[in-house]
DNA sequence: TCTTGACTCTCAAGTAGCTTGAGGGTTTAT
DNA sequence: ATAAACCCTCAAGCTACTTGAGAGTCAAGA
């Protein structure tokens, strides 16, 4: 009969968590004194434990290990949960991988002080989004802006069916770029609205749905004519991190006021280019 | 003004979370309705809730992030923090390979029906440890019984003072095997007594502290002839999760009678091998 | 036999970053 | 006016322990 300091010593567990597994039912005492409560571990305990630190260590949790060892689990049920366990890992692994890629940029952005570190660039996963958009060559980028009341007129009767309600709080306006390299004149875009439903096409506009993709997105505040900088940071850190742009980027109006103001230093504006991991 | 769902919507954080960032003082509401306590948003707080979300994707604390918003950190500070992430990723990553090397192995040991699956191998960190022992060629392993009243006698007088107490609980004796390769004849092997503190030597008793050192280990639970099962495992694991063997093994003796008897089937035994991870 | 120090007990609270739920008030569209 | 959708606060739950308070137990030496 061995008390617990002693156990906790031989198999180097702490005293408060051997008492834990006894609660738990994981590892019961051999024996327990009725009228002290002290407990009694027996060597031939120490397999068990053994076993449930070999669990533990394969990163199963104590809820697991437990029907492990009590319901005598076939083969096919090991390896099962084995299996499940081998994908979590690597799903861990190649998040890690990833973390480490992105902190090691932000260490290098650091020592050439940077000031696109200004950005902060985060991945999200975007939802398919029905839009509203007219979509033409313009002379050059802020020529966007008057596109949105063709748009508007387009939707014409169905303004109050198809529109996301409170205008005032922004994130209903998007244009759309989609020329793959970087041109400062006669750029390819277009002005969207988002819609709650479809409606009819109109003149140049059309409706369609933008589809789901993985998005590397930053923040822009200030005036519009400054907003290089933020695609900078954004394109900075898709190279940086390993991925390539999958499609057009969105450039979200997330500021409140209509008609827009470009030149307002409060606009708010989220930059969202569609990203995909480069292989290998 | 945005009230919480439409911004939770906008930025793609749950409500409930967003509370939780109020609540930490992390990002709170532009305003608050005084009468119904409805928080308000405006979009130019989205920089830096996406500055949150980029550093909780690096992986940092809440209560770290909230100190690098509003503690105005240095570059230098920054700098410290990144290298420190990056300390701490590299080893996530490290202890994720290893677990999923484990998984592997643990995987194809069920698919070859191995009957050594039975012993669970794990890893744990050996203190330095003052010993008491006689080390000699043996005929065979099980002869290693009889040298432990030599050594025992050859403690004497300090019998009190530097063994153990309470012998009943077992753990104080052990076997050390210095082959490098198995022999079934004239093996190298010493038997030894923990000690509390140093006795001088005597006969052929040598006093000793073994090193600190990492070891695989796994208990087996039955007659001592059939030990060599354990040490089949405990091999077999050390290959397959890439380590190497990196001194002489120990048998630890956790069963509770003295005099031993090897042949009882309730006897418990403690097998670990040093080992060190191979260098890819 | 008594004392002392080491050991043991139970119970409760704290950790991180939310998630879930109960119970109740507010806003908005019909 | 009413119903649906939205918002509020507060509390508990999650994992695998760790820490601490307050009190009882054991073993060895005087």
């Amino acid at each position: 009969m061995i008390k617990i300091g002693e156990f906790s010593r031989m198999v180097q567990v702490p005293v408060p968590t051997l008492r834990y597994y006894d609660q738990l039912g994981l590892l019961k005492p051999v024996e327990v004194d009725r009228s002290t409560g002290y407990r009694y571990y027996s060597a031939s305990q120490m397999p068990r434990l053994h076993r449930i630190l070999a669990l533990k260590g394969l990163g199963f949790s104590l809820e697991q290990i437990a029907v492990v060892l009590d319901e005598g689990l076939t083969p096919e049920q090991m390896r099962g949960m084995l299996r499940l366990r081998h994908a979590q890992i690597s799903q861990q692994l190649a998040e890690a991988r990833n973390q480490l890629v992105e902190v090691e940029a932000r260490l290098q952005q650091i020592e050439r002080e940077d000031q696109l570190a200004a950005y902060d660039v985060i991945l999200k996963q975007a939802e398919p989004l029905l839009v509203a958009s007219i979509r033409t060559i313009l002379p050059h980028h802020s020529a966007v802006g008057s596109l949105f009341g063709e748009v508007y007129e387009a939707i014409g009767a169905h303004t109050n069916v198809a529109l996301w309600p409170n205008p005032g709080a922004g994130g209903q306006t998007l244009v759309l770029w989609y020329d793959c390299e970087f041109k400062e004149y006669d750029v390819d875009g277009a002005a969207a609205f988002m819609l709650r439903c479809p409606v009819p096409d109109r003149g140049r506009m059309r409706v369609h749905e933008l589809p789901a993709t993985t998005m590397a997105s930053t923040v822009h505040h200030g005036p519009y004519n400054t907003i290089g900088d933020a695609h900078a940071a954004i394109l900075t850190w898709i190279d940086a991190n390993g991925y390539r742009i999958a499609g057009p980027d969105r450039e979200l109006n997330l500021y409140h006021t209509m008609p827009i103001r470009l030149d307002d230093p409060a606009y708010v504006t989220e930059i969202q280019y569609p990203v995909e991991k480069v292989d290998q």
